[in-house]
Formats: C-alpha cells, sequence, structure tokens
DNA sequence: TGAATAGTGTCTGTGAGACAATATTAT
DNA sequence: ATAATATTGTCTCACAGACACTATTCA
C-alpha cells in the first residue's frame, strides 16, 4: 500500500517524474459569418460561412495552412486559457463564444513528438472584427457540399488561394450510429486540422437547433432574414420564411428600429431575447 | 524563419524539451442497467442505471470512491486504447461501446502535479460481465434527483455504503446557453469525477433520444417493456408506452420468442435492427 | 411602375400525448 | 378468478411543411 500517513506528507514526497510525459495544444476553429457584396443594388448581401486560418511558415507542414493554435503552458494554465491567448494574439478578440469540441489524439498526429491537441469551436460576429490579424491568418469562406450521407468535400477560399479537401463518415460500431472521419483527399490542411474543421462545422450545425449559438454570430440588431441567411448557411439548407419565423418568434424581440435603403419593403430590426 | 530544407532534415534536429509537458489520464464513466428483484412473482423486475467506481487506495484521496482510470502511455497509446486497457484491467471486459465525453483539465484538479483527464463513456450489457473484476472496484446504483433544472443530487448505493453529491449547472456565457457543472456538496467521490459523472449522465441522455446508443446495454434479445424502463432510468421519466413503441418501431424487429413465466401475458423478444 | 424583399394567413399531414380497450398468462 | 403486464386502437392537439397572398420600398 502506502507508507504516508497523511495526503500532505504524501504530496511532499510525490515524484512525479515517474510518469511519461508529453506535450498539448489547444487548436480554434474560429467560425463567422461575412457578407458578399451584391451587384445589384435592390438584392441582399449573399452571406457566408467563414472560418480563419492561418500559414505556416516553420516546418512541420511549412506552407500549409492550420487552425490557430498553441502550446499549452502547464504549470499555469488551462485549455481554455490557452485558446483565449491564442485568439487573443492572433485577431486581437476577446470575449467571444468559446467551446470545447474534442480531443485529438492520434499518436503520429504531430511528427515531431507526442501532442494531443485539445480543438475549441469560438463563434464570432465579424463586425466585431478589428484589422489586427497576425499577419499570416486569413478568412476563407466555407463551401460544403455532401457528395452523399457519409461523404464530405470542404472547399475553402481566401481570395487568393482556394484549397479541397474531402472527408469521409466511417461508422466505428456495429451496435449503434457512432463514427469519425477519415481523410479522403487533402493537399493543403496541416496536422489533422481537416478533420477538426469538419467536426466542428458538423457539431455547430447540430447545436444550432437546439440552443441559441446563433446569436453570438450575430451583431446587437438584425433582421429576421439575416438571421434566417445564417441558420440557412450553416444547416446547408434553404428553410421556409413562415416556418422560420416561428421558431425563432421567442428567442428574439421586436425593435422600433428599421433597416431600410434597399430597394424594397423595409425591415424590422430584432434583437436577442434571453428566456 | 527556419534553416532546415527539408521536413526531414527538420525533424531530425527537432529538440522537443523546448516545451512544458504533462501527464494525461483517461478516465472512464461505465454504464449499465441491473435488475433489482421483486419479491411477489408477478411483478417484473424493477431496473437500475449503475455504474462502475474504485476505491483508492493510495493517496491522494485514500478511500475515496474514484472513475476507473489510468494514466496515459505517452510513447505508443492513444487515449481510446489506454481507456480499454483501464477497461479491460478492470472488469475483463473487451470490445463495449466507448466514446469520448469531455477533456477536464483544471490546473489543480490532481494535487500532485498537472495531469490532464480526457474522460470516456462506457456502455455494456450487464448479462456480459463476468465476475473478474478488480477486488476494488464495486458497481453503484445511481439514483439521479433533479431538485430544479439547475440543481442535481446524485446518490450512489452499492450495498454496502451510501454516496450523494450534489452539483449546480452554472451558465457560462451572456448569450447563450452553454453551461458547465460547480460541486456543492462532495466528500467521497475523488478528483473532479462527481463533476465527470453528471457530465456523462446528461450527454447519456440526450444521445438516448437522436441515436441508437441503448441497445449496448441491451442483451441480444430483450422485450419492449425490458427496453422501455432502460429508457425511463436513462431519461428519469415514465413514458407512454403506445407512444413508445410507435417511436422505436422502426429500430427493432420481432422475433418468434417469447418471454414467458411472468404470471401474466408473456411477451414479444425483439432484436436490434440496424437501418 | 416593377423588381425585390418583408411579413402574414391558412391549409394539410404527421406525429406525440392521452386514455381506453383488449389479450394472455401463473397462481 | 385475479393480479399483473402486453399490446393495440383511436382521438385530439400542436406544429412543421407548403403555398399563396399582401405590404413596402427606391431607382
Amino acid at each position: 500500500m502506502n507508507q504516508y500517513n497523511s495526503e500532505e506528507e504524501f504530496l511532499k514526497n510525490y515524484d512525479s517524474s515517474a510518469f511519461e510525459k508529453l506535450s498539448m495544444t489547444a487548436d480554434i476553429l474560429l467560425v463567422s459569418v461575412s457578407d458578399q457584396e451584391q451587384s445589384n443594388y435592390r438584392k441582399t448581401n449573399k452571406k457566408m460561412m467563414s472560418i480563419l486560418l492561418v500559414k505556416r511558415h516553420d516546418y512541420p507542414y511549412k506552407d500549409k495552412w492550420c487552425l490557430p493554435g498553441g502550446f499549452l503552458n502547464a504549470s499555469n494554465e488551462t485549455l481554455e486559457d490557452c485558446a483565449k491567448r491564442v485568439l487573443k494574439q492572433e485577431t486581437n478578440l476577446e470575449n467571444i463564444y468559446l467551446e470545447q469540441l474534442y480531443t485529438f489524439d492520434d499518436i503520429k498526429r504531430d511528427p515531431r513528438m507526442r501532442v494531443v491537441s485539445t480543438s475549441y469551436i469560438a463563434l464570432v460576429d465579424k463586425n466585431k472584427l478589428t484589422n489586427l490579424i497576425n499577419e499570416n491568418a486569413s478568412w476563407f469562406d466555407v463551401v460544403l457540399y455532401e457528395e452523399n450521407k457519409n461523404s464530405i468535400s470542404i472547399t475553402l477560399d481566401n481570395g487568393t488561394s482556394s484549397i479541397t479537401f474531402k472527408v469521409k463518415k466511417i461508422l466505428r460500431e456495429k451496435t449503434t450510429d457512432r463514427y469519425s472521419f477519415e481523410v479522403v483527399a487533402n493537399a493543403d490542411i496541416a496536422f489533422d486540422h481537416s478533420i477538426v474543421i469538419v467536426s466542428g462545422l458538423e457539431r455547430l450545425r447540430n447545436k444550432i437547433s437546439y440552443t441559441d449559438v446563433v446569436f453570438n454570430m450575430m451583431p446587437e440588431y438584425f433582421t429576421l432574414g439575416e438571421l434566417q441567411q445564417v441558420y440557412e448557411i450553416i444547416l446547408n439548407k434553404k428553410l421556409l420564411d413562415p416556418a422560420f419565423r416561428r421558431i425563432i418568434a421567442d428567442k428574439v424581440e421586436k425593435t422600433n428600429k428599421m433597416r431600410t435603403g434597399g430597394g424594397h419593403r423595409p425591415s424590422v430590426l430584432f434583437r436577442y431575447k434571453r428566456k
């Protein structure tokens, strides 16, 4: 058993070097929704989902794109602290929505050494962004295409370069619908970050229906049309106006502000209503 | 930038000691459903949810109960491998349902040193259990009581001792319904494992409605009454028979076997049907 | 005026909740 | 016969899907 008589005594004599240690990182999938200007003055701006990627300038994966992330400062930082620090550093953003996604730990996911990565998803209203971003970082518009129920192809575009990768859903259990992703084609994303991106977007798509996370990507005042567009982009499908309005009716409150100037009927500005 | 000309060259010269390292563990919430014998021969056995706990015989948290878990072998093991190894070691079980739950990483969660723990939930049909279990391990029946929407009290009983602890849901964001748990009262559970238990049971309760995970806790043949009981225990509420049967109708298939001998109408044995 | 979006009314079908009724056994 | 559970029928109500209709603006 144990030769010590109290926890204190035990701790004083504890030798932590007995266990093999490893490094951890926090990686962040920062998601936002951006406007695409329209030529026709009457048309509303199309919205696109976009994520932040950083170009690597060092080995490993030199010149590939990866999610913003950084090593955990093990002595005085939680993984969430670490994610916040990285986010602040790359985007100058603070106080944004951050949620733990999944811990990725393939033994060879980092060729340097064993690194376990806990990924976070962060949501932000793009209007809150200043220009103060790491020069190696860049927003990529996301186009998600489901070839079939199990095969997803994602194209990322930052205006300069376009990246496409493809993953497959793999059933992992006989007895249930638990699955994981497998990369089928990927030339430009570093590490296992293509999987992180797909998992994160899928998680977001699920959560949007039973939580209020969307409002983290909205400005304070928005029209129901804008809100609906954000839902449509994340769910990757059209919604019917009346049905949508019924569903979100008790999550928003009408204000006396209006959005005018669109060459068509003005729309009422709403605001998120907590329950 | 970088003085190397290829990834290979870089890796050969890489010094991994530049980063602070830490230890990781995998902890497992093993959940099952057990029968409680009834005195009246006509009555069906009541079912209870139960989880496996291990009594600690060393510091820290000497004599407290904790989830089965173990340190990650960083050089050649994934966290899931580690969870499987621990499970095999404690229960002699293999090939059971295992799913990553959450990564807990409070800086002081382990008083010895910084230890980040990734928790897994495992589901098993209790009939598959042999007696080959670590002598310090014990099954505890779970009684979950929701005082109100944000306050949950859990009582665990293994026939010999009874443990109760209480946690509160804490809203973490203004803008959304993201929350975490905070321990209000706990005298007998080691580490942050009380939080792991609550999170795990909550996750199970959510997943049971939109996945087929239940069938991992069922034997091959079961009656719809038994299946319904398992749902009721996990959801912690009564369900209406006809509604339940409608919902699971396309997940199960009738067999020509019957369960008889209960002093009442026999019931048809069903089997899980994959789609 | 007409192109474009904003916003509402309403019909229909599906499916959950509720309760009642019938079926079948071991003692 | 009776207690107990198994199984099915059916009514109602809420709500999502679908489509049509009205409202309002600005070049």
